[in-house]
DNA sequence: ATAGGCCTTCCCATGATGGGAAGGTCAAGA
DNA sequence: TCTTGACCTTCCCATCATGGGAAGGCCTAT
């Protein structure tokens, strides 16, 4: 099998198999006497067991770990599982740091008019930011995170 | 004022101030007859809104409409609150992203042992993705995000 | 005058991915 | 057999926002 056969079948672009190849995440493919990469069904499945990973917002760090422990037969799965807790509390890092952007920023949208005058809370607010209540703050950020008076 | 104290007062890098006049999103600074940029309280007032900006999730073509917008006093609060809500959009869909991977890993760790044997779900998982199931529907989603690859 | 802390420009790296050029290979059809 | 077109190869460039670092110039306090 190519590269494109391979890339059809698991879901990677050819692209990205060859940059894994190159940087190591795979071991290189075996050639054919033009220089053509061959692939395996064996490795196809590698490569899906990639993609599968990706999907799940591994880096290719966090892949090659894995393949190491679905290589080693004699893991523990109790390393798999800290991997993938690690990543989920990446995950949620990540979650909670983009929902604060979004809560304040639709605090803000609803506070603007949205019509034809130019005044709007929102510039007002990335222009001069008044200070998070201290106490108890809204979840949404809805109140008194901004509003120039 | 130069780069140093104008970093330091509008709390963005020397190096991203000068990679923002690099690429359009401010203007060019003055420069003193040596060559050091100068900058003025205004300068520093729209540093620190590129920077709010920026908390937010901007991007920079974000933020480079945004700052059209802020210095435009003709502006309409409309066009301000349409910027800010499909950013919100966008952040939106990050998130709902995310969740999906991290609730998803998340069923199969607590499906994981954890303990000193191989046999892991989570590697099941990757290798090859369960059907769906037909009786009880999984609550979390884990197992129907790797249908199709 | 000198030290050392700024400043300047220029180049490189990140991470995962794609675009595209220049050139070789292969399979199918005339 | 020759041509055509689809594939393959390597190599370089771009993304996006950010930082690291080198080489060299400037400024200020001692």
């Amino acid at each position: 099998m190519n590269i494109g056969e391979a890339s059809k079948a698991s879901g990677v672009s050819a692209k990205m198999i060859r940059y894994y190849e190159e940087t190591g995440l795979i071991p290189p493919a075996g050639r054919t006497a033009s220089g053509y990469r061959v692939y395996s069904e064996q490795d196809v499945h590698m490569l899906r067991f990639i993609r599968r990973a990706r999907d799940l917002g591994f880096t290719v760090d966090g892949i090659s770990e894995l393949l190491g422990l679905w290589r080693d037969q004699s893991r523990q799965s109790a390393d798999v599982k800290r991997l993938a807790l690690d990543h989920v509390a990446d995950l949620r890092r990540k979650i909670a740091d983009l929902e604060d952007m979004a809560s304040t920023l639709e605090a803000l949208a609803r506070a603007c008019h949205g019509n034809d005058r130019p005044d709007c809370p929102i510039l007002s607010e990335l222009e001069a930011p008044c200070a998070p209540t201290d106490g108890a703050p809204d979840r949404t950020g809805a109140i008194n995170r901004f509003g120039r008076g």
